[in-house]
RNA sequence: GGAGGAGUGGCCGAGUGGUUUAAGGCGGCGGUCUUGAAAACCGUUGGGCCGCGAGGCCCCGGGGGUUCGAAUCCCUCCUCCUCCGCCA
């Protein structure tokens, strides 16, 4: 959520500082007038409360004296009346002001560049070169069931599309995968390693940004307010809801491999095969809280973390900003990493990474206490995360990038001490 | 799943209808004293909202109710603890 502080004072520049992002017109428009009314009634409804506490307080000092106090006490039930009639169309308001906050998408940082979707992206920076074969390089999807090692036809048969079963080495690598990207980010990039619930309940999917916007995305536990992660985001940063750190704490620095479950309404007919978009998958997440100063060089950093392992594992990859009408509903700016997969001859995403400032840590009441000059305060916190990596992708990456022309796949070295020593897959 | 018990400020803990603007202690911060520190003493120390300000309003696990007035009474939900059962 935006600051209503900020909403007031920018008003009439939001629909600029919200250009290409998707949001109601309509609403904003409303809120303003909401927001004006709601402040006039305050004002009104807690000076009739402060005249109904002195008289109760008159009525308590009048019957210890064992004076008369009727009078009062009917002057006072009058007031009561009149401010429950006010407090009532309050919480009216407040509720139509609230619903339309909620909706209002995060405010893109200044270095963010125009575009309306994918196509106004830009390439940052490329790492290694497209791997290029003298023959003609498989899809994964192909790959896997040739080696034995993907099988999405049986996973079908137990659940239904979009699901995998992984078996023998494939299984063995992306287990040897999480233990490897868990192992780097602690023990080289100074994250906490934490295994959180894989359900959450609805007031941590508010938090971050999924509710109440996105719920068709999600899967939800029947008749529960419980639904499957789609993302350690979700469980890891609320970690800190509804707390007020210690300026000495940040910057926390989490990591976390988790399951994610997606609904992926809307998907269908996008990447029907394979692994790449699916209602289960692997991802090791990486979440920072920081101060609001230190939130630009956290991202660059957590970004570099996650390229880190793409980089150890020899794979191509190049780094996108997303522009503002590309960017997710909560994020103020986001890089996205993108894995060369020979086999779709194409940069498909493996990570993104993003700085949501206050955005969420507003939705989850996430605090630091700051002091300055004697004088101390609470702050939102900065709260950034990013992929570092999906398991999935990274798998069908591996798979793709080191193929040889008999179907055989080399495995990279630094994954090697993960998986018992295997240096390739071959069918077996 | 069954039966009990408990949720008060950073922590401990008092408070069962009316000077509670939540006692007291611990911890934190500032000060006095000291060469310095400790001790002692004094002061200070929760969160949120409205208001230009003076100031006001709300919050004692969450929500609802009774009352002129609720931390205190009633309803409901949540969490934790103890015992029993079951289970990995």
């Amino acid at each position: 959520m935006l600051a209503r502080d900020f909403l007031r004072t920018r008003f009439p520049d939001l629909p600029h500082l919200l250009r290409n992002r998707t949001y109601d017109a309509g609403a904003l428009a409303r809120w303003g007038e909401l927001d004006a009314e709601r402040r006039r009634l305050l004002t009104s409804v807690e000076a009739l409360k402060a005249e109904r506490n002195t008289l109760s307080a008159e009525v308590g000092r009048k019957k210890k004296a064992k004076e008369d106090a009727t009078a009062e006490m009917e002057r006072a039930k009058v007031l009561g009346g009149e401010v429950a009639a006010g407090e009532k169309r309050i919480e009216e308001i407040e509720g139509e002001f609230f619903a339309i906050e909620q909706t209002l998408p995060n405010v893109p940082d200044e270095s963010v560049p125009d575009g309306e979707d994918e196509k106004g992206n830009v390439v940052l920076k490329s790492w290694g070169e497209p791997t290029r074969f003298p023959f003609a390089p498989k899809p994964h999807w192909e790959l896997g069931p040739d080696l034995g090692i993907l099988d999405f036809e049986r996973a079908a048969k137990v659940t239904g599309s979009r699901f995998t079963v992984l078996s023998g080495e494939a299984s063995l690598l992306s287990r040897a995968l999480i233990a490897f990207m868990l192992d780097l980010h602690t023990r080289e990039n100074g994250y906490r390693e934490v295994l959180p619930p894989f359900i959450v309940n609805a007031a941590s999917l508010f938090g971050t940004g999924q509710l109440p916007k996105f719920e068709a995305d999600l899967f939800r536990l029947k008749d529960t307010d419980w639904y499957l992660a789609p993302t350690a985001e979700v469980p890891v940063t609320n970690l800190h809801r509804d707390e007020v750190l210690r300026e000495e704490q940040l910057p926390i620095s989490y990591c976390a491999y988790t399951p994610c479950f997606r609904a992926e309404a809307g998907a269908a007919g996008k990447d029907t095969r394979g692994l790449i978009r699916q209602h289960q998958f692997d991802k090791v997440e990486l979440v920072k809280f920081t101060t609001a100063e230190g939130s630009a060089e956290a991202h660059e950093r957590l970004t570099r973390d996650a390229e880190t392992v793409l980089e150890r594992l020899g794979l191509p990859y190049r780094r996108v900003v997303l522009c503002r009408g590309d960017m997710g509903f909560s994020s103020a700016k986001t890089y996205d990493l993108e894995v060369w997969l020979p086999g779709q001859d194409a940069y498909r995403e493996i990570s993104s990474c993003s700085n949501f400032g206050a955005f969420q840590a507003r939705r989850a009441a996430i605090r630091v206490k700051r002091t300055a000059e004697g004088k101390s305060r609470n702050e939102f916190v900065h709260t950034l995360n990013g992929s570092g990596l999906a398991v999935g992708r990274t798998l069908v990456a591996i798979l793709e990038n080191g193929q040889r022309e008999d179907g055989s796949v080399a495995i990279p070295e630094a994954l090697r001490p993960y998986c018992g020593g295997l240096a390739e897959i071959r069918k077996g």
